[in-house]
RNA sequence: GCGCCCGUGGUGAAAUGGAUAUCACGGCAGCCUUCGAAGCUGCUUUUGGGGGUUCGAAUCCCUCCGGGCGCACCA
């Protein structure tokens, strides 16, 4: 248990010994408005009602009545509020004992025994990787590290759209028009991708042949198979390389091709049960107009494989592999809201009831409006982080020209991705990112590299003191701790207290921008304690112990930005 | 038309139904002979309209207005 629900737990404790039958809950305690009205407050409204008594006399009775003990100093009424005080030295040293002992880990719960299933940064092969998909990257990071936090055993999957008609379409313009050209730069794949929908719109006659390609490569047609796969594999090759430099690491890679076949054997059982029946056009369609869901469509008329096709297969397939998910998410923008609470609602129809949730977030837009990869009007990825780290390593050669290329190259990038990642979660899930060059290129204010810098100032101190090795990566041994502390030193270790409610939070909900929002008052709270804290100059006795505040400080932040994914150097 | 999401300083955002609505950016004025100025200090400006529920509403409900997205062969 976390010191600060120790202390929450005492308080509760302490007040509920003074209000006899009235039942307290941790509901009623909250946080006061300032940090000079104490850690916690307790409000009287619910016990008032009770007791049919006003609420800032119950307040008075119960601060002169509750017995302070432990981590509990002080209980004030002010109004209808009794506002709770820590034992200020207590408590810290709680926080620091309970930061060191296991600091990589600060905040985790211990496992709870559930499994489930984390399906991010499916992207699409033949079109470019663009900063929307970013977002959807970051997040899902930031998901399965936050759930691993909570204590799940997460399998992180992605599920890549490797055949349908953008494929199709990809590959019948590229050899009608772009045969002779035999590069293998993904780059350009993109663009053939915007020049083919061009090309595709500019005439009706073009869909059909479209979609004849489409029903080539679903009968396994040899040739068209052939540069499929070829072109394929060179943009698989391209996305792994992406995710893995972002730090993105999967346990199960599907492809949509592998369950093409089995979702249109699906899409014939939910025929054979009567679930699904042909509706416009040859189109086999699920009904959901009585769940106010309208019209499924699970296979084209010509007999070609839809994304629900294939979902419908790859559903069960996970739950094939992984018979006791607890919970199996999607994480794909809202987009899809409606798509996937048809999918959900076919799959219950056909008896397949599973734990399976669909994690929407708004999409990234730009000043513009709307990207899309069909128009072209994207912000790829590489060129975005190629300006980031540009822009990131011009700033970091200016503070450090004794640095070498290479020492030089990996802080930029820690940096980089550091904002890259901190802009991508910083708002939350249902709220649009309108992409915007200037605010994403800041390295100060609400961003990363902001909170990045909190945690290389205290590291430099550390290493001034001996403490901590610059490039060190695990916590150093652990400074003695002797009391009292002071204001200043209170006040910083009071809100790396809350750590581990935030990530609970954070994780039980999918929000990762909790998490930033905290990081940030945390880094705030550090820079008021580097301004207003003496630390190497201080007498040895108060040296000690702010080097093992600062220590345990500097792992909070570490850890905070680990759960996001981010990487926190000791210099930059 | 129906459904989902969102309306908070000039801009972008935060706030388990709780105390005087909190930050960042921008602008203006300051702070490097004291542990790193990617930092710090000060000033500047806010809950779309109207009802309702509640001791208490930015938050919940209704309604109107504004914006985004979705609604059959794209994924």
């Amino acid at each position: 248990m976390s010191v600060l629900n120790r202390a929450t737990k005492e308080a509760l404790a302490a007040i509920g010994a003074a209000l006899p039958g009235v039942s307290v809950g941790p509901d009623d305690l909250g946080a006061t408005p300032k940090p000079e009205m104490g850690d916690l407050a307790f409000a009287c409204f619910g016990a008032a009602k009770t007791l049919k008594k006003a609420p800032p006399q119950i307040a008075k009775e119960v601060a002169a009545a509750a017995k302070t003990a432990g981590l509990i100093a002080k209980l004030e009424a002010v109004g209808p509020y009794v506002n709770v005080f820590f034992d200020k030295t207590a408590f810290a040293a709680a926080v620091v004992d309970d930061i060191a002992s296991a600091p990589q880990d600060y905040g985790a719960t211990p496992a709870i025994g559930k499994k489930m299933m984390i399906e991010y940064g499916s992207v699409n092969t033949h079109k470019e990787v663009h900063v929307g998909h970013l977002r959807n990257v970051c997040l899902g990071l930031a998901a399965v590290n936050l759930r691993r936090a909570a204590g799940y055993e997460v399998i992180p999957a992605y599920y890549i759209g490797d055949v349908g008609a953008h494929v199709a379409k990809w590959l019948w313009y590229y050899r009608k028009k772009r045969s002779d050209d035999a590069s293998e730069d993904v780059r350009a794949f993109g663009k053939i991708y915007t020049e083919a929908t061009r090309l595709a719109e500019s005439d009706e006659k073009y869909k059909e042949e479209i979609a004849a390609v489409l029903r080539k490569l679903e009968e396994h047609d040899p040739e068209w198979e052939a540069l499929w796969l070829k072109t394929r594999d060179i943009c698989l090759r391209e996305i792994e390389r992406i995710f893995a430099e972002l730090g993105a690491t999967f346990e199960k890679k599907y492809l949509e091709s592998e369950v093409e076949a089995p979702g249109k054997e699906a899409v014939k059982e939910l025929l054979k049960g009567g679930i699904a029946k042909v509706g416009e056009r040859e189109a086999i369609i699920v009904d959901l107009e009585p769940d106010d869901l309208g019209i499924f469509l699970v296979l084209k008329g010509d007999g070609s494989a839809l994304y629900s096709t294939k979902e419908l297969a790859l559903a069960k397939k996970k739950f094939e592999e992984f018979p006791n998910l607890a919970e199996s998410v999607h994480i794909v923008d809202s987009r899809q809201s409606l798509y996937f609470k048809q999918l959900f609602a076919t799959l219950k129809k056909m008896g397949f009831d599973k734990p399976m949730t669909h994690l929407g977030y708004e999409f990234v837009t730009l000043k513009e409006g709307a990207m899309s990869s069909r128009k072209g009007n994207i912000v790829a990825y590489e060129d975005f982080r190629d300006e980031l780290l540009t822009h990131s390593a011009k700033e970091t050669a200016t503070r450090h020209a004794d640095w070498s290329k290479e020492k030089t190259d990996r802080i930029a990038w820690a940096i980089a991705e550091g904002a890259m990642k901190f802009g991508m979660l910083k708002q939350d899930n249902d709220r649009p990112i309108v992409f915007d060059i200037e605010a994403a290129l800041a390295f100060d204010g609400f961003t990363g590299p902001y909170i990045q810098y909190a945690h290389a100032r205290l590291a430099s101190i550390l290493a001034k003191a001996g403490k901590e090795g610059p490039s060190s990566s695990k916590a150093g041994k652990t400074v003695s701790f002797a009391g009292p502390v002071d204001a200043g030193e209170y006040a910083v270790l009071r809100v790396a207290a809350d750590l581990p409610d935030i990530a609970a939070k954070a994780a039980a909900a999918y929000r990762p921008s909790l998490l930033c929002q905290y990081l940030f008052d945390l880094a705030q709270a550090t820079n008021d304690f580097y301004r207003d804290v003496p630390i190497l100059a201080a007498a040895e006795a108060d040296r000690e112990r702010r080097l093992a505040i600062a220590q345990a400080v500097k792992a909070a932040l570490a850890r905070g930005l680990a759960l996001l994914g981010i990487r926190a150097p000791d210099e930059m």
